[in-house]
DNA sequence: CGCCCTTTTGAGGAAGCTCAATTACAGTGG
DNA sequence: CCACTGTAATTGAGCTTCCTCAAAAGGGCG
């Protein structure tokens, strides 16, 4: 058993229910534990699929288990780790719940904006992004013909430009305003335990 | 700063958005360790309240701090526990995401019904609930009025009958299917780490 | 009894879905 | 260089689900 760190592109995480339907759940960047939660809990209850080609770094969970059984303070930023990933959760919770389709895709970016952003793989208002309109649709619990729909929409108010592979953000103010969106919630400039 | 564990009655957690709509993030039965993820993060970005009467007992972080710079084994059952509440949370983004009005009441349903079972706070087919109906609406990314058409639709099924305060469940197989409700990521029966 | 909160019901409208067809685009082989 | 193929993006039309606004009906409590 072993739990993995992304050091090069992206991996999501999902639900599948019985119809086939898809729901993302988590969308990994360079940087982030992506299944750091499966030493404790010793399995997961959802899938895991890289979007393209990545590089990670394997923890066996031994090798953590050894760590946490020594290093209370390392075991501390690990566990925080897997808290910033709830609170994640929780905010896509509130984003699928209570926000419209243009704000659940403007929402979406402009967290990714800023987590790519504090890891530099963002500039001031553009950055890769490997996901196809579908899987921004099983992100945002929608369609893929509704999120093409709001894509144009969001396009024509040149608030934002998606193309499969590129992200483009003309209005950063707007696209947050639609969103509804405010970073606290990541933590970013938090510091860690201990 | 002190975490909380709740001895008796319920608590909710909640976002709110600017126009005062509330969604739900987490819905807390007696066991449950409410805010511990407040001690690692330092600040919760979300906020929390009582529905009713309840009984708790508060952590201090100093005490947990001790707790955990002594003992890596019930570190990891802390842990452990704020990675339920994400399992709970990534259930949660597909039942707002992925199910229709009907299957999210059912399955919000079926999973309070499998936790307070799994606390012995549930009999067969009936529990005590705290929620008024736009309490539910708020948990399932709804509107009071609709929650109360599907709760119709739900009696004259014979599914279930939700009265302020009190779920029946009449049939329990029917409900799971229409929620798509499997309990695996409730973990009752895995161990805890140690 | 009167007040407040919650539940219930009705009617009309908007957002997003489904089904279906078309277009763009990259890769592949001739 | 071009036809061929498969995937992704785009557009259209009609429809379902859920929302909004509004009002009525219960129900507990001073």
């Amino acid at each position: 058993m072993a739990s993995t760190l992304l050091l090069e592109g992206t991996i999501c995480r999902y639900i599948d229910d019985r119809n086939g339907a898809r729901q993302l759940v988590a969308l990994h960047v360079p940087g982030d534990f992506v299944d750091l939660h499966g030493y404790p809990l010793k399995r997961l209850e959802h899938d895991v699929m890289a979007l393209g080609p990545v590089r990670v770094a394997v923890w066996q969970h031994e090798t953590l288990h050894r760590l946490t059984g020594e290093r209370p303070d390392l075991t501390r930023m690990l566990w925080y780790a897997t808290l910033l990933d709830a609170a994640m959760h929780r905010m896509w919770i509130f984003r699928v719940g209570r926000l419209g389709a243009e704000g659940r895709i403007a929402h979406f970016v402009a967290e990714l904006h800023a987590r790519l952003q504090a890891v530099g793989l963002a500039g001031d208002g553009s950055f890769a992004l490997p996901l196809k309109q579908i899987d921004l649709a099983d992100a945002c619990g929608l369609t893929n013909v509704h999120v093409n729909r709001v894509l144009r929409s969001l396009r024509e108010q040149d608030i934002m430009t998606w193309r499969s592979g590129e992200v483009t953000i003309h209005d950063p103010v707007r696209l947050r305003r639609i969103g509804e969106f405010d970073p606290a919630y990541l933590y970013i400039d938090a510091d860690c335990p201990d």
